[in-house]
DNA sequence: TACGTATACTTGAGTTCTCAAGGATCATAG
DNA sequence: CTATGATCCTTGAGAACTCAAGTATACGTA
């Protein structure tokens, strides 16, 4: 009962408006996707969620990684990886390559042009996060919010077997 | 520099993954926004940003709100709250009214049917929040969370002007 | 060996946004 | 009173996803 007042309460300012801490996660994202995406798009023609993606393969062993562990790991559904990965690949950031003990599977690699793109990429992005995103907290709060954060639940809690 | 560090710095685990409070803010965002969408629109057939925004003019004065306004309290582009309302409109939560002091504003009015549905649907998406995202803290904690994610900035920062 | 089930991936259709452009109205300054 | 510029809103085009369904491959088991 306690730990509901918080996030489910009105905390109602003098606009009549509730404010909760999850209000205020909703809408600092909202602003800070907005602007980081932006920047990131006008300097470097990557989505967060490619940056995202290049990351990942960046510090995969062999920068190759399959393509549903990706999904899995930016929070993608296959479906939204496969159409990622199509823009990537035509960029020539990305290649495709199968897998020898499963054909089912198809590695995505990371090109020569893919690394240079995200090694080119990474210290303007940094900076961006760390003026918008860091430069409110000092080194001891941002480990309290990386802290805090880590105790959201990534998948669904639930799922309701009944037994 | 020291805050630098640690949002930007690459917290490598065994996994040789970078793991900052960006890109935790980042992950929890995803799965709890695909998570409680889901559980919302499967009961009260509502996007987040429908919830949002029948919150918004619910504690509004009149239950009235300009279309300007509400894009920028949820954060949505003036066309992205067109098109939005245009939904709301044709489910018949939502109605148009003229402003008789300026002929270019347009206010979103909520119907009954809209304070039916915003009254009905609150209680169970509380709850949803309450489980996702208030469970893990404590209300110390919580309070903690919401004073950190409100140093946040919500618009663009610096807007260049070069003087 | 063959059947059923699970996994990896793709594709078609639909949703929810965005940006750029345009139309209408207002406010101000000559 | 009229031109200029700002503000409010809508619209067309397109981006970035999602879900549901389909294909292909793998695996367990009788």
């Amino acid at each position: 009962m306690s730990s509901q007042v918080l996030s489910t309460q009105e905390v109602v300012g003098v606009s009549g408006l509730p404010d909760t801490a999850w209000v205020r996660f909703l809408r600092a994202h909202a602003a800070l996707t907005r602007e980081l995406s932006s920047r990131l798009e006008a300097v470097h023609e990557l989505t967060l969620s490619d940056f995202d993606v290049l990351v990942q393969l960046y510090y995969a062993e062999g920068r190759r990684l399959r393509r549903i562990d990706l999904a899995r790991s930016v929070l993608l559904t296959a479906s939204g990886i496969t159409r990622l990965l199509d823009g990537l690949e035509s960029s020539g950031l990305v290649g495709k390559e199968r897998c020898d003990s499963d054909a089912r599977v198809t590695y995505a690699v990371l090109t020569n042009a893919g690394v240079r793109k995200i090694e080119e990429a990474r210290e303007s992005h940094l900076a961006d996060i760390e003026e918008l995103f860091g430069a409110p907290f000092s080194t001891q709060e941002l480990k309290q919010l990386a802290d805090l954060l880590a105790r959201l639940p990534l998948a669904h809690t639930s799922e309701a077997c009944s037994a």
